[in-house]
RNA sequence: GCCGGAGUGGCGGAAUGGUUUACGCGACCGACUCAAAAUCGGUUGUCCGAAAGGGCAUGUGGGUUCGACUCCCACCUCCGGCACCA
C-alpha cells in the first residue's frame, strides 16, 4: 500500500487497466447467452434499428466502425429504455468484385465471397455491437436469391417489370450496362470503376419506377434528412407544364407534340426542334435537306454520351425543310433537329422560344433565327436589345394576341386551357426519373428467372422451379461475355407453356434489387417465404435506419419504390420502409481523400483495437466530431479517450465487497436540499444533469457532446473522491450512473465494472437511469453582469431573488460603477436566470 | 450554371439571441523517478501591461438588437450532389 501526498487519498493500488483482459471474454458470454437476440414473442414495444449492410470486400475498415457504432449506441439506449430492439446485420454479397477476383485470380466467386464474409463477420464481432447474428442474411445464398427471383416474378405479373430495347449506358471496362443512377459526374463515368460509359441500343429488363414518381416525392410521415429529400426530389425532377400539338403544314401527317413548362411563351416560338432520334424525322425531312439531315443523325448516334450531354459544347443542328403551324396564331414555324433536345425527356421535341430560354437563344443566335420577346416586366419597360431575358416574377404577356397584358403566371393556365378547348393541348407533367434498368450481363448476381421460347416468347420460370441456380465450375475468362452465355447446360431450358426447348435468360439482376428488400428478410430470416407476413407486421417498418448519404438516389430510392409496389400487390400494409433516417459522415483518409485501396489511405482499425481495445476505438470515433459530419482520419486524439476510460476504470473499482445499489434508496432531492451535505448535493446535481444531457444527446446522434458530458461527470467524481466522498451513497450513485450512461458507447468496460461492483448481469439489461429534475436544480446561480453588452462583473444570487434586488446589487457593484464613470444608466435589462445588462445613454 | 452543407484557438470541436472557445488533443511548467515512459497537478485565443486591468477576435462587408458565432442582406473560400430535363 502506498500513500500519495497530492491529488489522491490513500487507497490500495488499483489493478492495471487492460481492456484485452475482459473484452473478448464478455463478447463470448453475450453470444453464449443470446443477449442480443431479438425475440418475436417479447411483449415490449418493438424498435427496429438498422444500419446499411456492407459489401463483403474483404476487410472491415475504420468507416465500418464509425457507421455501426452510432446506431449501436442508440439501439442499446432504446433497449435499456424498455424496448424490444432488433439490430440485425448481413452481407450484400452479390456484385462485381467477386467476379473480377475470379477473372484475375481464378478463384470461384462463391468461395471468395464466403471467405470474405467469414473474415468480416469475425471483425464485426470485435466491435461489440449488439447485432443479432441469428438473423444474419447473405444475399448470394440460394435461399435468399430464390426469394429475389420470386419477387421479380411478382413484379412481372404486376406489370412492373418489362423488357425493352433502349439506348442504355454501357461500361466498356466492366462489360455491363448500368442504371442511370449508377452513371456519375460530368464525364458520365461508371460509379464503380470510373470508366466513361457509352450508349448502346440493347434489349434490357426494367422495373417501372416511374409509375411511382409522384408518390416518391411525398415524404410526409417519415423523418429523413432534408438534403436526402432534396436530392431525391431533384432526381425525380417533376415539371408541370403542357403538351402542345403543332400541326404540320403538310397534310396527312400526325402533328408534332411538344412538352413545355412555359406555355405562356407560345407566341414567342420561332422554330421547333426535334431530337435526332425522333420518329417523325425521316418522314418530315424534305428531299432537298435529306442528305444534310441523314449525316447529322448518323453523327449524333456516333457521339458518346459525354459529348452529347456536355452543356459547354457548341450547339449544332440542321433544318429539315419542313414547317409546322403554331396552333394559336397559325404562324409558320421551321422545324430543325438538334442534339441538345434529348429523346428520353418529355416528348423528345420542343417549341423553341429563344427570347426566354437560354439554350434556344444560343441556338437562334448561331443559326440567325428570329428572337421575339413575348413576356415583359410588369413595369412595361421593354428590353433595350434582343437579348435573352431570364424569367422573373411579375411579368405580363405582350405581342400575344388576346392574351396580351395578362400576367404570365395566369397565362400559363389560360393558354393551356385554350389549347385543350381546341383539342391541341393538355396539362402535363414530366419527370426526369427513368425506369430502373436492372439487367446485368454478369455472372455473380441473381439470375433473372425468365426463359425464351421461339413460339411463346419470354416466359417466367414456374415458381416451383425456383431458384434458377447459378452453375458452379464456370469458366471466367475475360472475354467480355458473361460466362452464363457460354454455359450450354445453363442455357438449355423448357418452355413452361408448350414444354418445348427454350433458351434461358443469361442476365442477372442489379445487386440493388437484392438490397431493396433485405430489411424485410431480417424479420423472418429462415422463412420458406421471402418473409413471414406476421413477422413483417410485427417488426416493420424500420424505426431507425442509418447509412451513407451516397445512397440518396440509389438504394434509398429503390427501397422506397419496392415497398410501395409490394404494398400495391397486397404483400405489405405500409408504404415507407424507413421511418427515421440518419446519415453518418464519411471518414476520409489522412490525405482528405476518400479511402480506397488504390490510394493506399485506408485506415485499418485492427492495430488500434489491439492496442487500446474496442471500447476506446468506439469512444474515440464517436468523440472526434459530429457523427453526421465525418472528416479526415487522424488517430492522435485516441490517447485522451483511453485516459478517460482508464480513469473510469480506476474510479469504479469496488472499494469494499459489493453492497446495496445506492441511489435507489438514497435521500430524494427534496430531502437533500438544505440538509447540509452540500458536497454530496453537488455531486448528485452533476449526476442528474449528466443523465438529462447524455440522454438527449444520444437521441439526437450528438455522441461527441454526450461523451464530453461523461468526461465532465468523471472529472466531478474525481473531485468528489479527492474530497473524501467515496463511500457515500451520492458517490456510488454517480459511479453506477456513469457506467449505465457509458454502457452504449463502451459496452465491455461498463459490463466488466458493473460485474466487479457486484451488480446484476447484464448492465445492458438494466433500466436507463432516471432523471430527477429536483436533484439537477441549482440553489444559487451566477449572473453575468454586463455594461453596454460587455462582461464586467458576476453576481451570485438565489434563483428567487427579486428583480429589484438584483438591480440594486448590480448598481452597487464597484466594477459596474467604475465602468459607468458617473453616467446614469438608461435602462437595466434582466434576463431572469441568465444575465443582467446595464445600458448607458448613447453619446 | 443550379441545389445543398460548412467556415470559431496550434489541432478535433462546443455554444442556435445572453459569460465565445465546453470536452479532448498538442505544447509549456511542475511533482514522482537515478533517468525515461506512464501517471498526477498547473498554465495555455491574441495584443498592450510588472500587475491590477484594458483593447481586439467566430471567413469578409453591411444591417437589425440593450446584446449577434447564432437572425437579415451582399460577397469570398472549401466540401457534396445535379448538370442542355425544355
Amino acid at each position: 500500500m502506498t500513500t500519495e501526498t497530492t491529488g489522491t487519498t490513500t487507497r490500495p493500488r488499483a489493478e492495471r487497466f487492460d481492456p484485452a483482459s475482459y473484452e473478448a471474454r464478455w463478447r463470448e458470454r453475450w453470444a453464449r447467452d443470446g443477449l442480443y437476440q431479438a425475440r418475436d414473442d417479447d411483449p415490449r414495444e418493438k424498435r427496429y434499428v438498422l444500419t446499411m449492410y456492407p459489401y463483403p470486400s474483404g476487410d472491415l475498415h475504420i468507416g465500418h466502425w464509425y457507421a455501426a457504432t452510432g446506431p449501436d449506441i442508440v439501439a442499446r439506449m432504446r433497449r435499456m429504455g424498455g424496448y424490444n430492439v432488433m439490430f440485425p446485420m448481413g452481407f450484400d454479397s452479390f456484385g462485381l468484385p467477386a467476379e473480377n477476383a475470379a477473372i484475375d485470380r481464378g478463384v470461384d466467386p462463391a468461395t471468395w465471397t464466403a471467405g470474405n464474409i467469414e473474415r468480416m463477420r469475425a471483425q464485426f464481432q470485435t466491435m461489440g455491437c449488439m447485432f443479432d447474428w441469428s438473423r444474419e442474411i447473405v444475399t448470394s445464398d440460394p435461399e435468399y436469391y430464390a426469394c429475389t427471383q420470386w419477387l421479380f416474378e411478382r413484379f412481372y405479373r404486376a406489370g412492373l417489370a418489362y423488357r425493352a430495347m433502349a439506348p442504355v449506358d454501357w461500361c466498356p471496362k466492366d462489360q455491363v450496362v448500368l442504371a442511370r443512377e449508377q452513371v456519375e459526374g460530368t464525364d458520365r463515368h461508371c460509379w464503380r470503376c470510373g470508366t466513361p460509359v457509352v450508349k448502346r441500343d440493347l434489349e434490357q429488363w426494367f422495373l417501372r419506377t416511374t409509375q411511382y414518381a409522384d408518390e416518391l416525392l411525398d415524404f410526409s410521415g417519415i423523418d429523413w434528412p432534408e438534403p436526402i429529400r432534396l436530392m431525391q426530389t431533384n432526381w425525380i425532377g417533376r415539371s408541370e407544364g403542357a403538351e402542345i400539338d403543332f400541326p404540320l403544314e403538310a397534310n396527312g401527317v400526325d402533328p408534332i407534340r411538344v412538352f413545355t413548362t412555359r406555355p405562356d411563351t407560345i407566341f414567342g416560338a420561332t422554330f421547333m426542334v426535334l431530337a435526332p432520334e425522333h420518329p417523325l424525322v425521316s418522314t418530315l425531312t424534305t428531299d432537298a435537306q435529306r442528305e444534310a439531315v441523314d449525316s447529322y443523325v448518323v453523327a449524333a448516334r456516333r457521339e458518346t454520351e459525354v459529348e452529347r450531354l456536355s452543356a459547354e459544347r457548341e450547339k449544332t443542328g440542321v433544318f429539315i425543310g419542313a414547317y409546322a403551324v403554331n396552333p394559336l396564331n397559325n404562324e409558320r414555324i421551321p422545324i430543325w433537329i438538334a442534339d441538345y433536345v434529348l429523346p428520353g425527356y418529355g416528348t423528345g421535341a420542343i417549341m423553341a422560344v429563344p427570347a426566354h430560354d437560354e439554350r434556344d437563344f444560343v441556338f437562334a443566335q448561331k443559326y440567325e433565327l428570329p428572337i421575339r420577346h413575348v413576356v415583359v416586366p410588369a413595369s412595361g419597360e421593354l428590353p433595350t436589345d434582343q437579348a435573352f431575358a431570364a424569367h422573373a416574377a411579375d411579368e405580363v404577356l405582350t405581342d400575344s394576341g388576346e392574351f396580351t397584358g395578362m400576367a404570365a403566371s395566369e397565362a400559363i393556365g389560360a393558354i393551356t386551357q385554350q389549347l385543350v378547348d381546341i383539342g391541341l393541348g393538355s396539362f402535363a407533367i414530366s419527370y426526369r426519373l427513368r425506369d430502373w434498368l436492372v439487367s446485368r450481363q454478369r455472372y455473380w448476381g441473381a439470375p433473372i428467372p425468365i426463359v425464351y421460347c421461339e413460339e411463346h416468347g419470354a416466359q417466367l420460370v414456374p415458381e416451383d422451379q425456383l431458384p434458377v441456380l447459378l452453375p458452379a465450375d464456370v469458366d471466367f475468362a475475360a472475354t467480355g461475355v458473361s460466362p452464363l452465355q457460354a454455359d450450354a447446360e445453363f442455357l438449355a431450358a423448357e418452355c413452361p407453356v408448350c414444354g418445348g426447348p427454350a433458351r434461358r435468360e443469361t442476365d442477372t439482376m442489379d445487386t440493388f434489387v437484392d438490397s431493396s428488400w433485405y430489411f424485410l428478410r431480417y424479420t423472418s430470416t429462415h422463412s420458406a417465404l421471402a418473409w413471414d407476413p406476421e413477422k413483417a407486421r410485427l417488426w416493420m417498418p424500420v424505426d431507425l435506419y442509418t447509412g451513407g448519404a451516397e445512397h440518396a438516389v440509389l438504394h434509398l430510392l429503390y427501397a422506397r419504390f419496392f415497398v410501395k409496389a409490394l404494398r400495391d400487390m397486397g404483400m405489405l400494409d405500409f408504404g415507407e420502409p424507413f421511418l427515421t433516417l440518419r446519415n453518418q459522415g464519411q471518414i476520409l483518409g489522412a490525405d482528405h481523400q476518400r479511402m480506397s485501396k488504390s490510394r493506399g489511405n485506408v485506415a485499418n482499425p485492427d492495430e488500434l483495437v489491439a492496442r487500446y481495445g474496442s471500447d476506446a476505438v468506439r469512444c474515440f470515433l464517436m468523440f472526434i466530431g459530429p457523427w453526421d459530419q465525418g472528416g479526415p482520419w487522424n488517430p492522435t486524439g485516441i490517447d485522451g479517450v483511453y485516459r478517460f476510460l482508464a480513469r473510469v476504470w480506476s474510479l469504479a473499482q469496488p472499494k469494499s465487497p459489493a453492497g446495496e445499489i445506492p441511489g435507489s434508496g438514497g435521500p430524494s432531492g427534496a430531502e437533500l436540499l438544505g440538509s447540509g451535505t452540500e458536497f454530496q448535493r453537488a455531486l448528485r446535481r452533476s449526476t442528474h444533469v449528466t443523465i438529462a444531457g447524455v440522454s438527449t444527446d444520444y437521441e439526437a446522434f450528438h455522441f461527441n457532446t454526450a461523451i464530453a458530458k461523461l468526461m465532465e461527470l468523471s472529472n466531478a467524481i474525481v473531485r468528489a473522491r479527492d474530497g473524501g466522498l467515496d463511500g457515500t451513497d451520492a458517490y456510488a450513485e454517480a459511479i453506477d450512473t456513469l457506467l449505465l450512461l457509458l454502457a452504449p458507447v463502451a459496452p465491455h468496460l461498463a459490463e466488466e465494472l458493473w460485474a466487479r461492483r457486484g451488480r446484476e448481469y447484464s448492465i445492458h439489461q438494466q433500466a436507463w437511469p432516471r432523471y430527477d429534475s429536483a436533484l439537477a436544480a441549482t440553489e444559487t446561480i451566477e449572473l453575468p453582469v454586463q455594461v453596454d453588452g460587455k462582461l464586467r462583473d458576476r453576481l451570485v444570487v438565489t434563483p428567487d431573488t427579486p428583480a429589484e434586488e438584483i438591480e440594486r446589487m448590480v448598481l452597487a457593484s464597484e466594477r459596474v460603477q467604475a465602468h459607468l464613470g458617473g453616467r446614469v444608466p438608461k435602462r437595466v435589462i434582466q434576463i431572469p436566470g441568465k444575465l443582467v445588462n446595464v445600458v448607458t445613454p448613447r453619446d
